[in-house]
DNA sequence: CAATTTAAGGACTTTTTTATCCTTTATTGT
DNA sequence: ACAATAAAGGATAAAAAAGTCCTTAAATTG
């Protein structure tokens, strides 16, 4: 469904959050460990995430990536869609060229209510909503170490 | 969602109900035309879907691709999961290595429900079925040719 | 201002997926 | 039996995804 990318950027980031509801940065490398991810495919991400304005960074001494009130509006499908693209809710789910109600697949009608499930799930929720969830103990974002 | 091969494959067996319909045999050839994918790549899903007992072969003249009785069970689930494995329906969508009702994912609850939906619409009709909507015009394989 | 820290950027490697080609094997019709 | 036909199998090539490494640039602190 997700590509690793997506996988380790959704970590990443709901990380991210987490740490900044007590207002610390954190570097690349301790995302990577808390998220269970390779360190330097996540800073891949991360930077690019950066550019697309999902989260934020600080160089230097005390630095890292952080997220504050300009970032709270981003979804999952934001960063689902800056990463994989938006190949998960449109285009033809078999490849058609052409693939439209009047011309439709064999999944066509299926797949687009599923879609719109998915829409809805990716939408639902904020990064930061999902980051309280984690904080509040109710999910987790890697094994709990020993 | 799918990967390519499974797109290839899902169209090339819908395709290959569609000729049995009528009791025709197909080819690799014909089938990777009217399915409009790269040919001997479609073969080769083929042969894999032949061994895992989806389809049926011949070999020789007026040999092909064949689908029969035996074949009529089988439902969209049974070939994704042929192809690209159930990685759609199981596991942590994260790659989290635990990741369970006690110990869930910030996507797990919600992605559950998701893939209800989708395993749900991947059993609701069989392949076989699927071949009568094109057969009867309601859905198509491939853009429409001239 | 110098040393240190941390992200950014670019080049590169590995693995997986996608795709092709050629030879072999089985089947059929003559 | 023989020629033709079509799938099976194996080897290989190309492209994309996943992952690594090294250098550069920016910021901070003493």
């Amino acid at each position: 469904m997700f590509s690793k990318a997506c996988q380790y950027g959704i970590k990443a980031v709901i990380y991210i959050w987490v740490q900044s509801l007590s207002g610390a940065r954190v570097g690349a490398k301790e995302i990577a460990v808390h998220v269970d991810a390779p360190e330097p495919f996540t800073a891949k991400i991360l930077q690019d995430l950066v550019r697309k304005k999902i989260v934020g960074s600080q160089k230097g001494p005390n630095g890292g990536f952080y997220v504050d009130k300009s970032h709270e509006k981003f979804t999952l499908k934001d960063l689902v869609s800056a990463i994989d693209g938006d190949g998960l809710f449109s285009g033809c789910s078999l490849g058609l060229r052409e693939c439209s109600e009047e011309n439709p697949c064999p999944l066509h009608s299926e797949i687009k209510k599923v879609r719109n499930h998915v829409l809805e799930m990716l939408t639902k929720k904020t990064l930061r909503e999902l980051a309280l969830e984690v904080n509040n103990g109710e999910t987790v974002l890697s094994r709990l170490i020993g």
